[in-house]
RNA sequence: GUGGCCGUAGUUCAACGGUAGAGCCCCAGAUUGUGAUUCUGGUUGUUGCGGGUUCGAGUCCCGUCGGUCACCCCA
């Protein structure tokens, strides 16, 4: 029989990984929430027509769609952004603005998996919406930056490339070039350090432009662009602004965006982006029939790109690595030599626990050796150790292998006494 | 969607077209109340799957599935 794996490009989650994944979540929700941002929670599975509103027709063919038993063409989410612009327009007159919403969770893109890309990955998502000002545009990424920083990628590793679609409106009216090949121009600006100059040239012609002019244009849109001004000065104010670099040629594929635009690349290792966002004004009164008009901005920042940069980063890796030690060791492993005593382990195992000390034990007999080597393997701080002398407990300190002994009465209160002193020894969070 | 490389024990990897192996891990013991080291023994494979060539295929060929990398794309 042919064993079945796992679902092209979709992930198990071993405990290991499955830390590190907690990790990452854990952070970006301290960060939001240290900006008052509030978490909320779309379905995973919508309609298609959701999706389609928002991008067209074309985009099926990256689609996980199907149709369900009930007839309904479905497809799991690609994106929030669209789940987000429903519900906030639904009930947009219940929430004071500026809304300020997060949120984490698993997306879906039929593509072909690579490095950094799966088909399922988990994007920490903050969005903005009913305020239109610079601020907002600010704020969200002073919050990008505060998160890199949080997992210990400074300004060496990373950086934010900032641009505005506003200031290439202003370019193609300039050369009096109609709406219709903006997309156009875009995507041949999204590709233009990439792909060779004469073909650049030669798509730039077709629309009535020169690369010439286009490279003059991008040299000239540095941070002093008044498109920049306001977000260049409360960045600057919080301190931060050194993080941002202006790179015209940040304008986010064929999205929805309006505005400013930026994403977070890493400085040394050539990584896809490890997120990107910006304003995207219309979105909401497109999606709402027009019904809602309200202004919004954010940004997504995806697992997979996210834990490569964290294992290539020193500091980032050893911040890793500490919070996964902290998560996966116990505070101490209790040991039944005398077997006669299992009872009385037993009733230490549930006081302890009860007291909130992460404990573990043996079920069944087991040499002393194996009960030590136990809870050398589960990286316990202590050992409690129960045998003939009993009603006499051994807490043994596995780390500076001391030990002492304690009435079972007094265990509790002993245990915690003991693990709120600072340990001794190596590699403890 | 296109192309390159890869797929052998739980894992990391060997094996000229000629009997499928080693380290690690795991389990048990040496060791009857203390963690290391060491030693001993033990479990595990339709060589991803399906065809083909051959006296004989892990090895060569085709297909397929999966992994990986690049291109396309990247909401």
């Amino acid at each position: 029989m042919e064993p079945i794996q796992t679902v092209k490009g979709f992930r198990d989650f071993f405990p290991e990984e499955c830390a590190v994944r907690n990790y990452i979540f854990d952070t970006w929700r301290s960060v939001a929430r240290r900006y008052g941002f509030m978490e909320y929670e779309g379905p995973v599975l919508e309609n298609t027509d959701l999706f389609r509103k928002k991008s067209g027709d074309e985009i099926t063919s990256q689609l996980f769609c199907f149709t369900t038993q009930g007839k309904d063409d479905v497809s799991l989410r690609p994106e929030v952004t669209p789940s987000l612009a429903r519900m906030a327009t639904a009930r947009q007159r219940d929430f004071k603005k500026p809304i300020k919403w997060f949120q984490i969770g698993s997306c879906f893109r039929y593509e072909a998996p690579q490095a950094g890309r799966t088909r399922e990955f988990v994007q920490f998502n903050a969005d903005i919406l009913g305020d239109a000002s610079p601020a907002t545009d600010a704020e969200l990424i002073a919050m990008a930056i505060d998160v890199m920083r949080e997992f210990g990628v400074s300004s060496d590793d990373f950086e934010i490339r900032l641009s505005n679609r506003e200031i290439w409106n202003g370019f193609l009216a300039q050369f009096n070039i109609t709406a219709e090949h903006t997309p156009t121009f875009l995507q041949i600006i999204d590709k233009i350090e990439r792909a060779r100059s004469e073909e650049t040239e030669k798509k730039l012609n077709a629309i009535g432009l020169s690369l010439a002019d286009v490279r003059a244009f991008m040299a000239s849109a540095d941070e002093s662009h008044p498109a920049f001004a306001a977000l260049r000065e409360n960045l600057s104010a919080r301190g931060i602004w050194q993080h941002v670099r202006i790179d015209a040629t940040i304008v986010r594929g064929l999205a929805y965006y309006t505005g400013t635009v930026f994403e977070v690349f890493d400085r040394k290792h050539g990584l896809r982006a490890v997120a990107g966002g910006g304003r995207y004004d219309k979105l909401c009164s497109l999606m709402s029939d027009g019904k809602v008009d309200m202004p919004a901005a954010g940004f997504a920042m995806g697992d997979v790109v996210l834990k490569l940069l964290l294992e290539k980063t020193p500091g980032a890796q050893m911040k890793l690595t500490s919070a996964l030690l902290a998560a996966s060791s116990i505070d101490a492993y209790v040991v039944v030599v005398d077997e006669a005593q299992r009872g009385h382990a037993l009733a230490a195992v549930q006081a302890l626990r009860a007291a909130g000390i992460r404990i573990d034990y043996s079920f069944g007999a087991q040499k002393a050796g194996k009960q030590f080597q136990a809870a050398e393997d589960r990286k316990a701080r202590f050992a409690i150790v129960f045998g003939a002398e009993y009603p006499e407990v051994v807490i043994k300190n596995l780390i500076a292998r001391s030990q002492s002994s304690v009435p079972a009465a007094g265990l509790v209160e002993e245990v915690q006494r003991l693990l709120a002193e600072p340990a001794i020894g190596p590699l403890i969070a």
